[in-house]
DNA sequence: GTCTATAGTCCGATAGAC
DNA sequence: GTCTATCGGACTATAGAC
């Protein structure tokens, strides 16, 4: 649309993976990404409230999609159920993007400061997903420890699938980790 | 001794806890704990490596004792009862301080940054306890989401004592959240 | 102990779409 | 005219380098 090239949030999103995959998150500069994007810093921060979260902003969408599949789901199922096969379904979202995936997961596990905020963003995502489980009628703290679990089982499939060579989907990962806890317990 | 004051450190956590709760974390600069403490800005920075971390030099030594418990403990029990135990009476540190506990808390509540920070210390601490579950013969994935569990069953019975007006202990409060969760499961 | 780079904020200006 | 996206420059504090 006109005078600017479109999608300037796109564009700073793949600059900055690029960057931090080339030279790293810490020796690369808001301005480099900017500049590699072709727009200004000042850019970058209307878009992103900070520069770690140009590699997080699409944690909304998966948490968005967690909490419907919570909401949809049959009653009959546990609440750990139900949270894992809410993560797993929403986990759709990431198939196919496995490469940017495990570059993303590489810098992140490479600088502590975007350790934390990956962090920040699964609490939340626990958080909304205790809440949805809450409004189906599962009481405190069974809610809690049920979405923070269910997090927990999503992150280790997650890893899985990245290290994997083999074309497994996340949702089949994640659903492999959770039949493997159940067995074992 | 001698030609300063004793304990810098100490004064510096203080003086931050204080001005944390007077005016906020964001509102509060490095320069103004420093002058609080009786030191320089360049002093802060030998104790803590960044402003964040003024509120979290203690996790460590609750993780060492973390460790230390599960090493210790009886094989009979769960890798989840183990997790739990040993959070539960390394908790002890922690009393005594409610006071304080409440307003470390209450700035982490405030702050997105320092809840980052908290989460992270949690995380570390959880795959500390996976690693000496797992030096123990519990395999992975299991050693794991124990430890996560635990982690979880530690932060909200942390945030009942925290809550809670009467005399009740951190390790009593952990151990009832427990109780609670196993009578639903 | 000083000096400097970078992150992140604020206010305002400008160019185009409608 | 209004609305939205971009840009410019000055500014403070953190954090690391020398």
């Amino acid at each position: 649309m006109g005078r600017w090239e479109a999608d300037a949030q796109g564009r700073l999103r793949q600059a900055a993976l690029e960057l931090f995959t080339e030279r790293g998150y810490e020796q690369t500069t808001v301005a480099e990404i900017a500049e590699r994007a072709g727009v200004t810093e000042r850019t970058f921060f209307r878009y992103f409230a900070d520069k770690r979260e140009v590699l997080f902003d699409r944690s909304n969408a998966l948490q968005n999609a967690v909490v419907s599949s919570i909401e949809a789901a049959d009653p009959p199922q546990s609440p750990l159920e139900a949270v894992v096969e809410a993560l797993a379904s929403a986990g759709e979202l990431l198939e196919g993007g496995r490469d940017s995936s495990r570059l993303r997961t590489a810098a992140i596990a490479a600088t502590p400061s975007l350790q934390e905020r990956e962090l920040l963003k699964l609490f939340t995502l626990a958080a909304a997903a205790a809440e949805a489980l809450h409004a189906k009628g599962v009481p405190d703290p069974t809610a809690r420890l049920a979405a923070e679990s269910g997090v927990s089982i999503f992150r280790v499939g997650f890893e899985r699938w990245i290290a994997d060579d083999a074309d497994e989907t996340l949702a089949r990962s994640i659903r492999a980790v959770f039949a493997e806890l159940k067995a074992l317990t």
